[in-house]
DNA sequence: AATGAATGAGTTTTCATTCAT
DNA sequence: TATGAATGAAAACTCATTCAT
């Protein structure tokens, strides 16, 4: 229902997709505690008892605009790990799928960053997030096997820093403390990637980590 | 009044001190939005109205604990800056810091974290967040400037990068997805500081970057 | 359209009767105000849509409910009232009308205890009500009148007496506090006969009432 | 809390029972789903919110009125209960207190027998309206042991003639059908006594019953 | 006749904030 | 200082009813 972050728009658009399209706009604009139910049918055209016809609560909204999404980014980073790219590269595709989000649809990341991913409500519901953990977790366990990244480091630690690398950019795109023109976004990816990847080489005298 | 997350409680604990510490806890616990100013003045064990003695409204109170949290942390960092040991030793200082306050007051860092930090009501206080970003970039350019990092990486990206790894470690830990031992902190500390400044090491090929 | 409370069901079901029975089920088990129109139409397996096809409003249903009902039990009053048979006879009909209608219809005796006969909004429909009551009255005058009933007695306040009894136990069937097996509703009807009837029978030395 | 209905009025009122009383004003007059919770706050002349500072629901202010009026109800029973006046007088004693509470708080009895008494949602807590039957079929038995009654009824239909009939007339007199002027009242209890005693005297020839 | 999406007035409830004591 | 009763704006949510199909 949602515009894809990972595809293109599908141009038909029933009542409840309005909603949540709708609701994402509204989100980004407002926050969540910031807006009423009513704002949101406002922005979509409709009656604000509609949203009820379609949705149990206020707070199922906010979940679906993150369920809808993230389905669709893990699915990506899925396809991305199942290749046989060297870890490099497939560290790469991550970066350009949630980097180029933001530039595809900025509201919803903008969602999804601020209201999702630390919502002390939604933790229970999100162990999904951590499935783009895993992922990433495993390219990197997989990286250190075949010779490509050094062994003494925590892989689990690592996809952290890549990870929180990738969202504190979004993060900054976000919040309007970081560039975010078409170049920006290229060099971005670049970035992480070189550093956490050459941080990961293996042909350094390792230090006494 | 907050027990400073870089120094030592203050023993003596006066009336505002405890509704503060309050706030922190019940924050940390059901998150600003779903709590209420009885909650916080429940667990502080004084009357609801007694906190409007001491601030002005609930926000204010989630503005103090930033304020007499962050103010400390950026102090420690601009004294870390200062420091005239290499870079990756000053980068080694913001990441201690940083992460120590978690072993510190959990609760205190899941609320920065949480609350603070991506809260779309807050955004006035970003300049202040975001100095501790200078700092780190500052940092970063200095060691590119006497030759310890290379200097084909925009630093400002590279600062992102390091605190992004920080706060996304945090996260971790306060969501309880990543272990917190002392053991693990210190070996975070490490891992996070060998890879951003392995990657941003100049003796490497630099590939095409 | 409703199966009679006096006499037996009409076979075939049309829709209209569908939804009033439907109406009747639901109003007994959670209310006429615990209830939405959706959950009558549920019950009923139409779309709730259609119940405005048939009746104005959920009002309607419910005094669609009554007028189908009462109208029976007052026809079969009547029948009763117009016998030449001695009072006690007829008083002894009327109950075996308003206890037996328990054994056919339970759900619906209780709709009507429950929500018409005591409902605020309803008042207007007490005339109809009450022409229950007229007929036990004018039963009553005629026993004294025949002699075989004392006329030291209000009439009107005996009849509140007997349709108070008879209500009593259809409230203690309705509310599970009261057994109602078959020989019970037969030996709660002899009760009543007897104790009413017995506290108006002649011979006795009337007190000073 | 409550204006007692078998005492007198508390002179002093605090700020709950003014609004227990106003509650109860409003039930009576327009029915418990015919009036809104500021209907009730504003008859007691304070804001709505301060209804939830006393009530947890407009459904609790409802079950309070019950609770704190029937108790005295039941507290008044069992002490005619404990009496050693002949069963006649005891049973007379529970007509009383009924019938009398309707000129002492017409409104308070018209919301009992209205809203409480038959409402499918209360029918849970109200286990204690028939500690009421209890006492009178405990009156009847010891009755009937002791000879003033005869043995061959059920005490227990007797139990619910003897309510019902109370029930009915309080009922009469809160729809308007039945005249309540104080003579009424007086000939009313009388009548219900003489009735029910008389048909359960033991001289009679009982019939088959 | 039949459906169920759409409407929006109406209601309860919450809760930050004030203020008399 | 300290209390907690009192306020009332604000909001989520419900649900009877309408109506295009």
């Amino acid at each position: 229902m949602l515009r894809r972050l990972t595809e293109r728009s599908n141009g038909g658009e029933d009542k409840r997709g309005l909603i949540l399209h709708a609701a994402v706009r509204v989100f980004a604009r407002k926050g969540f505690h910031g807006c009423r139910v009513g704002d949101i049918a406002e922005e979509a055209g409709v009656a604000h008892g509609l949203l009820y016809h379609y949705f149990r609560s206020k707070d199922e909204v906010l979940e679906c605009v993150f369920n809808e999404t993230w389905a669709d980014i893990l699915a990506a980073a899925r396809m991305v790990e199942e290749t046989d790219e060297p870890a490099r590269e497939r560290l790469s595709g991550i970066a350009k799928i949630l980097l180029r989000a933001w530039r595809r649809d900025p509201d919803l990341v903008r969602v999804v960053i601020r209201e999702v991913v630390r919502s002390p409500e939604l933790q229970r519901r999100i162990s999904e997030i951590h499935a783009a953990f895993a992922a990433i977790e495993r390219i990197i366990v997989r990286g250190q096997e075949e010779g490509e990244f050094r062994s003494d480091v925590d892989p689990r630690l690592a996809s952290f820093v890549f990870y929180g690398a990738l969202e504190e950019i979004l993060t900054g795109w976000v919040l309007g403390t970081l560039d975010d023109g078409d170049e920006q976004i290229a060099r971005a990816e670049q970035t992480v990637v070189e550093i956490v990847c050459g941080g990961l080489a293996p042909d350094r005298q390792a230090a006494k980590l």
